[in-house]
DNA sequence: TAGATTGTTAATCGATTAACAATC
DNA sequence: TAGATTGTTAATCGATTAACAATC
């Protein structure tokens, strides 16, 4: 009898209905159905149950889903109850601009620390915290047991950051460098950059 | 006899490709296979044969591929052979940073505008671009034949926003308000939001 | 009750991988 | 030539959709 493993790709729609259905609760609707959400979300009824139904039951035949309680659920299904802490390594643009984001506390995640190499930055302000030098980021995120990283470094060094991060015994990065990065089993990675993203969709346009 | 329809997937696919083989040109490299390239990317080599195969006959038997012609190639498949204009909307601290940030010109793009709504916005400097009042916005775009635009403004307002822009002509969005957006067909979305990504990523950590 | 919607099964559809002839 | 690697086919694997009994 073997434990069910659930596919990556079902995994990572479970953060966009969580989203829309805590955008409905804060329009005080109660309940939804899978059809509702599937209308909002360009995605089919069939493949929101199905998804769900890999976890668990959670809705009523004849009425749908109590909003507040899938919520709920796929926030417990994605550890989301309680806060992560994140650090963030690179005070440029992007990683001021991260450190400045009022999104991620109502979310689940609360930035813990900003890293950077550049003597001209560190101990310089980005968002409230004072820019910490990352010859110790290592062993300082080791000792806070941090597990969630953003890169917003150069290309160039992304890779030897992200080894680092390993290292401190980071298992989750979100990379915002245009470089794919080479990490062992059990460390996840996801990728953000905008010039791919950008240049997938120029190949729709003529 | 039916025009074979390229999956999505793959399409997406390319610009890693590109990227990694932009890579190798920088470093000086002529030529690389399937698995090398797919060693540095966590992709199997003959996926990636079977991508590229899709487009053309791109290889050479015994030796691989000529890193320079491939990019020269994935460019045009992706209308990357020439420079395409982007607009910004919205001039908070991700507006901002994508108007400094330095990595489009070399992938393809050229920002041309970046709008608010904002008053105390509307006349300042961003990137050495001047904030312009999104009053404006659908006539200007409209008028500059722009296809491609980015949206960063709160959630609350990024469907108004992507409705003026399909209203101005807009073929292409990069969302990175936390929403989904409901478009016309044809008309392109991609979404970068770091909490849902951090949000898949806390499934697998404990 | 009658209507609506779930959870689940089976069928369909699509994507990935393995294997190898062709050939540089 | 011998070795290497492509492009492509067939097989496998996985994901999505359609349909419907169960039931609120």
């Amino acid at each position: 009898m073997s434990v069910k493993e659930i596919p990556d790709i079902v995994v990572g729609r479970l953060p966009i209905y969580l989203r829309a259905l805590q955008h409905m609760a804060q329009e005080g609707r109660q309940v939804t159905s899978s059809q509702e959400l599937g209308e909002r979300l360009g995605i089919s009824a069939a493949q929101i149950r199905k998804d769900l139904s890999q976890f668990g039951e959670f809705g009523k035949q004849g009425t749908g889903y109590n909003i507040e309680f899938l919520a709920g659920q796929l926030q417990q299904i994605l550890h989301l109850d309680r806060v992560w802490d994140v650090v963030i390594v690179g005070a440029g643009d992007i990683g001021s601009a991260l450190a400045r984001y009022q999104g991620f506390s109502h979310r689940g995640f609360r930035i813990k620390m900003i890293y950077d190499s550049d003597p001209t930055k560190i101990g310089s302000q980005a968002g409230g915290f004072t820019v910490k030098d990352s010859g110790g980021m290592v062993a300082e995120i080791k000792a806070a047991g941090i597990k969630l990283a953003m890169i917003a470094v150069p290309a160039a060094s992304a890779q030897v950051v992200a080894n680092q991060l390993v290292e401190a015994g980071v298992q989750a990065i979100l990379n915002y460098a245009p470089v794919n990065l080479v990490v062992p089993n059990g460390v996840h990675v996801q990728y953000i950059d905008p010039s791919t993203h950008l240049q997938h969709m120029t190949y729709y346009l003529d």
